[in-house]
DNA sequence: AGCACGCCGACT
DNA sequence: GTCGGCGTGCTC
């Protein structure tokens, strides 16, 4: 019989993997992309994933054993395997650090894990060593026990030998719940004895229970629901007949019913299996068409759909097609724009095809989900941007909407991935193809389908016959008596809103949320609470009391007095949108206005509902940041306000043109439905910028063409690769040696390429000092796998050098 | 990531 | 003199 060993992938930030040993009886047990428990250090019980096998002994070390082999059948595929490597190559971070984000956390297991008894008759106690003896007993009296409650029963850390030692002589088990820590959730369903869909028979049974009537309610809800749904949950015949339990019993017991339970979907579902047709007008069969024929040469396809024109029925259609291949298809949003809205629409075409994946499921759902693709339950997923790590088997179809959002990329923790281009590469490994679709695509996607890369399909009608808004730019500068009456509007916009309301329309006012967080200022000073382990300032939470640190979580209480001057003229400047709020609150004391920001969004349904009650002009007027460009349509909605432009246009990023335009454009497209004409007011002090008039004109083409040359004199994609390098130190002034000598040593291999060290806007994080490089990669002429190469070279023998003691690096590829 | 081993300050 | 602080290195 052969010895295995198995080289596993442990859910931690290691750069490579670990060899383990294979216990004989799980020889026919092993794959690649199962997971088996394993020790590590003295400790620490981790569930890994076997990268590959084979029966090389190491020899510098003995290997460990497994403790458990986890699954029956395989639970991630060689294709994602292959997508985790190329994510941890390209965006240069670390096997497990992709698990880590890869696989939903009720797959994965800690010390958490729990031991159950196998077989207490057995064994022989006498075997057993006083600890041992203590264990069994624990089990005695609670099936189950967690490691870690071990390690507080015999009041010592290593634990794991014990329980290896047990394990191996066959008395205690891991607990299933590791393997299936998710339950699928369980229904009863009711149903009728069949013998009584015969008429006669029916109607006996009636006699027969003419003097309990609570069971004739019972039978008559059932036989009146039964006509219009398919099944009918026992919960369901309680509350519609509203009889109690026990009259449903004496039925069960009569023979009448008969009960039995089904696993139920976690997610709620109505199981509409019937798929619709989609009716597309001329516009867009014309695009549909377009995009199938791109297909037939190229992989990638980009829809410049603008706002309305109805992307998403094309995307339907699409899906429809791969499906009845019997293929997958993965749909991609914003996790902001996974509204109810659009995936009712979804299930309204593909019933319980569908899955839906974002980081508001539950741990247990987000299992549920990535089962449920492995075993071709759900073909059709909607997600956000870790839905791209779902066990697609045969995917022939990705899409990307709103392709141009940031949110698409993960900025901390590692993997630092793009989901739009690791979805590119997804579709690249199963042979997909890939739609990108937006109103604005980024830069980046328009150039490269200008270049002939992907097909570019433009969707420019707008559906239905919905017009384009009329915008207007009002200057900030005009009115000084005006401006110290109230800052935030214009007579023109307060004019406007005045019009608009008494034609009993809507109204939307856009505010920035960068630079309006709630600080507390002191008034005659201009001191504002620091958070004392980061440089930046604290922001004041009504619902706390507390001053909080977006960055590091620290927090404190409310100050009254300024610890700089002693002055008691400490003013708190609220959310933006709070402050917007109260100031109409005075202009127009009758409309009703709601806000959706942060704040107001907290609570778990609070987003819809906010949403909902406008659509229902239960509000007059919402005020609101980002969040107000996403959304489905909604509302009456004929004006729109953009408080204050500058904040966008001016804030210190490359792409903060390319997103204000796509930001502006897309609240713009907010206004105006079918009948009614929009109306956009842009308040700024920079009404000439060149972005302003772009929006103004809905001229992206214009904008597109003055970006792509100022990028390619100032060297930003898409015609370099950016990788941003944070250098990290506890002592602010050796962060700057140490980024330094990185920098020399870079610029060794690099040149000129290599930017820095700069301190950046937020110099200091969790009490660690910040220095940042840029490198800077002529896209068309310096190959990047050798860029990378050098790099991790070069950051490799960086941790060895004892003068980088005590700093560390991270990387950002792509950093946009 | 977590844990142990190891080297320097303040406290019995 | 020791206790404990965290900085450093290893885990198959
Ligand atoms: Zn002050
Ligand atoms: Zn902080």
């Amino acid at each position: 019989m052969k010895t295995y060993f198995v080289d596993v992938i442990l859910p931690l930030a290691i750069g490579k993997t670990y060899t383990y040993r294979i216990p004989k009886q799980f020889n026919d047990s092993i794959a690649v992309g199962k997971r088996v428990v394993v020790q590590f250090g003295k400790t620490k019980i981790y569930s890994a994933i076997i990268h590959n096998v084979h029966e090389k002994a190491p020899e510098r070390y003995e290997a460990k054993y497994i403790l458990d082999v986890l699954d029956e059948k395989i639970i991630v595929k060689a294709e994602q395997l292959a997508l985790w490597e190329w994510i941890a190559d390209y965006y240069l971070c670390q096997l497990g650090e992709v698990m880590q984000a890869a696989l939903p956390s009720a797959l994965k297991l800690a010390s958490e894990t729990k031991i159950i008894a196998a077989d207490l008759d057995t064994i022989d106690r006498n075997e057993l060593n006083e600890k041992e003896y203590l264990i069994l007993d624990a089990l005695e009296i609670s099936p189950e026990i967690k490691v870690s409650d071990i390690i507080k029963l015999l009041g010592q850390k290593t634990v794991l030998p014990i329980l290896k030692g047990l394990l191996d002589k066959g008395v205690i088990r891991i607990s299933e719940e590791i393997a299936e820590r998710y339950k699928p959730k369980k229904k009863a369903f009711v149903s009728l004895n069949p013998v009584y869909e015969d008429q006669e028979a029916k109607r006996e049974l009636f006699e027969s229970l003419n003097r309990a009537p609570k069971q004739l309610d019972a039978v008559m809800t059932y036989i009146h629901f039964k006509r219009s749904q398919e099944k009918i949950s026992k919960a369901e015949l309680l509350e519609k007949s509203g009889c109690g339990s026990s009259a449903l019993t004496a039925l069960v017991n009569k023979e009448v019913f008969n009960i039995q339970e089904e696993v139920v979907s976690r997610i709620s579902e109505n199981s509409d299996e019937f798929l619709k047709e989609v009716i597309l007008s001329e516009a867009q069969q014309k695009a549909f068409d377009e995009i199938k024929e791109g297909f037939i040469n190229k992989e990638i396809a980009l829809l410049y759909g603008v706002t309305a024109s109805g992307k998403t029925e094309i995307y339907i259609k699409l899906i429809h097609e791969v499906v009845d291949e019997g293929k997958c298809a993965l749909y991609l949003l914003p996790e902001i724009a996974l509204t109810t809205q659009i995936i009712e629409r979804l299930r309204f075409h593909f019933g319980s095809k569908i899955g839906v994946y974002h980081s508001r499921l539950s741990e247990n759902e987000r299992a549920e989900v990535w089962k449920k693709v492995l075993d071709g339950e759900i073909q059709i997923v909607l997600g956000a941007r870790s839905s791209v790590f779902l066990p697609f088997c045969d995917l022939g179809l990705v899409i990307v909407d709103e392709e141009h959002e940031v949110s698409y990329k993960q900025f901390d923790p590692a993997p630092r991935y793009q989901a739009r281009d690791t979805a590119i590469f997804l579709g690249y490994l199963h042979q997909a193809k890939v739609l990108l679709g937006s109103a604005t695509p980024s830069i980046e996607s328009y150039y490269n389908a200008k270049a002939g890369k992907y097909t570019l399909v433009a969707l420019n009608q707008r559906y239905g016959t919905a017009q384009l808004p009329v915008i207007e730019i009002v200057s900030l500068k005009s009115d000084v008596k005006q401006k110290a009456a109230n800052p935030y509007f214009t007579p023109t916009l307060i004019k406007n809103i005045e019009e608009t309301l008494a034609k009993k329309e809507q109204v939307i006012l856009f505010q920035n949320r960068r630079g309006h967080t709630p600080i507390l200022l002191c008034a005659t000073c201009g001191y504002s609470p620091k958070c004392i382990h980061c440089d930046v300032s604290l922001t004041y939470h009504k619902s706390s009391g507390q001053m909080h640190c977006h960055y590091c979580g620290f927090r404190e209480d409310l100050i009254h007095v300024c610890p700089a001057c002693g002055s008691t003229h400490l003013q708190n400047k609220g959310f933006g949108t709070q402050r917007i709020e109260e100031e109409l609150g005075y202009l127009l004391p009758d409309a009703k206005m709601a806000r959706l920001d942060l704040d107001s969004t907290r609570s778990k349904y609070s987003f819809e509902k906010i949403l909902a009650d406008f659509d229902e002009h239960r509000y007059d007027i919402l005020i609101g940041t980002q969040m107000v460009a996403k959304g489905l349509d909604f509302g009456k909605v004929s004006l729109i306000g953009i408080i204050n432009a500058d904040s966008l246009i001016n804030y210190p990023d490359f792409r903060a043109f390319e997103r204000s335009f796509s930001m502006l454009s897309q609240v713009s497209g907010r206004a105006g439905r079918r009948d009614i004409q929009g109306k956009v007011i842009i308040q700024a002090y920079a009404t000439g910028h060149r972005i302003l008039e772009q929006v103004v004109n809905h001229d992206y083409e214009t904008m597109f063409l003055t970006e792509v040359t100022e990028r390619k004199s100032y060297g930003y994609p898409p015609f370099y690769r950016l990788i941003k390098i944070e250098v990290k130190h506890k002592d602010n002034l050796r962060v700057v040696d140490c980024a330094n000598r990185l920098a020399i040593q870079l610029r060794q291999q690099f040149g000129e390429r290599v930017l820095g060290p700069e301190e950046p806007l937020i110099g200091r994080i969790r009490n660690y000092y910040i220095n940042t490089l840029l490198l800077k990669m002529e896209r068309a002429t310096v190959s990047i796998s050798k860029v990378k190469e050098v790099l991790r070279n070069t950051l490799e023998s960086y941790h060895t050098d004892k003068l980088n003691k005590g700093s560390f690096l991270h990387v950002d590829v792509d950093p946009y």
